[in-house]
DNA sequence: GAAAGCATTATTGTTGACAATAATCTATTT
DNA sequence: AAATAGATTATTGTCAACAATAATGCTTTC
């Protein structure tokens, strides 16, 4: 297959421009990646020497990462890499249903004809996909966010936006990475996009609400169950 | 009446023990108070002088206005501080609608017995209020926060709490402040109150989420109505 | 007279040094 | 030996100077 899905949905693909936005992103990757690992103690010298800047820029990109709640800080005491728990992931998967139930009800509003007609060609790539690749594998995430994100971009709301892609998809990426391999899902979630879809092709609001949240609450119960599976084995 | 009713909600009230935190707090005030009108142009050193710091801890302040969306900064161009439009004020709304319904959801099926009988209590002294002062006035509006103060609270969902909290609440307060004298729907608002009450009292999760929604979105109606006859007598 | 390019200036981005705070360790006393 | 008080050290908070960037206004040219 030539056309390649898109699978980055990260936000400013143009390199950042100023110092501390670039440490910033870094820092970041490296903590969804694991890189650093959760509940490391941050340093503000050692990191600074790490990424080979001073401490004012690191500082910003601290703070910054402190609100989107990968970092945690307390004045004077210093701050670590978040340790994602069941009770914060729980949160973070019950406010992603609100945001992203009302964003569906939103996109069946006011979604143009074209993109809803190019979300379904989205979801015929994800099936191509899924069977290419066995269903398994890294595509399959970063497809689902794919979707989700279109649809949060369909709101037209720029709050939902900014706060599911700038917060809880990094958040919920970390999730999955820690709840290790989820068993073959990507059938299931794509009956459910497409569902989701077509919901919204027919300007049925309510319906698009409850798909959404249904579908996500879904995603929830699973990875809880392998989080206390984890927990069990402890 | 001795017992003076719980009027301020914000978070803190130990005085913040740093300098950009301070900082944070006197200029977030003077931006909702509308000491520092919208749009106005923010310059680092000004500032800095007018607040009596240098610009270190400043522009830390700056950057936290900046996550919570009271200052928009472009990089290398400068700050200013958020122009408040319809479109924004509508997301903000339907954001917060999606949030609290879901923490209405949560409180019906969370919130402790003697919690609810103490929400109870709060309305009672709210309809006092009501009768004492004539409806209008601002112990409305902070007694309204009030109410939904507690229930994301009760809701035992942090995130929705500290986005509710650190974010949406601010900017609703603004947003009311611009719409001037919302015309006396403090009985509306609260026999809403009270029924929504009264579904977590009978833990029907549902019913409350439907009517938080619904309070909400007519809250919002309400104050578009305002801001269209503002606009049209422009 | 208008537009384009250069120089100037105002403002933000970055740095390293200094001050203040809190955690840690040691020594002394009970 | 345990506990407390003090000193020490590591780390964050604050500052003022310097560098880089972008906006502004002037000059020059067509």
């Amino acid at each position: 297959m030539s056309g390649t899905i898109p699978i980055s949905t990260t936000e400013n693909a143009l390199e950042s421009r100023t110092l501390a936005r670039r440490t910033f992103d870094s820092i970041k990757s490296d903590i969804i990646d694991g890189e650093l690992a959760q509940g490391t103690k941050i340093v503000e010298s050692d990191l600074a020497l790490k990424y080979g800047i001073s401490r004012g820029p690191l500082r910003e990109a601290i703070h910054r990462l402190e609100q989107i709640k990968l970092i945690v800080r307390i004045p004077h005491a210093g701050s670590r890499v978040v340790t994602l728990d069941t009770r914060m992931m729980q949160d973070i998967y019950e406010a992603r249903e609100a945001l992203e139930g009302m964003a569906a009800r939103l996109a069946a509003r006011l979604m143009p004809d074209d993109e809803i007609a190019s979300l379904s060609t989205l979801l015929d790539q994800h099936e191509a996909a899924i069977s290419e690749t066995e269903g398994k594998a890294y595509f399959q995430r970063e497809g689902d966010i794919d979707f989700h994100y279109r649809i949060a971009v369909a709101s037209q709301n720029q709050w939902i936006l900014d706060n599911l892609n700038g917060e809880l998809y990094q958040l919920i990426r970390m999730c999955r990475r820690q709840s290790g391999q989820i068993p073959s899902r990507a059938q299931t979630a794509l009956s459910q996009h497409r569902q989701i879809a077509a919901a919204i092709a027919q300007r049925d609001e309510e319906l698009a609400e409850l798909l959404m949240r249904r579908h996500i609450s879904g995603a929830w119960k699973i990875v809880r169950k392998i989080l206390e599976d984890q927990h069990d084995s402890n």
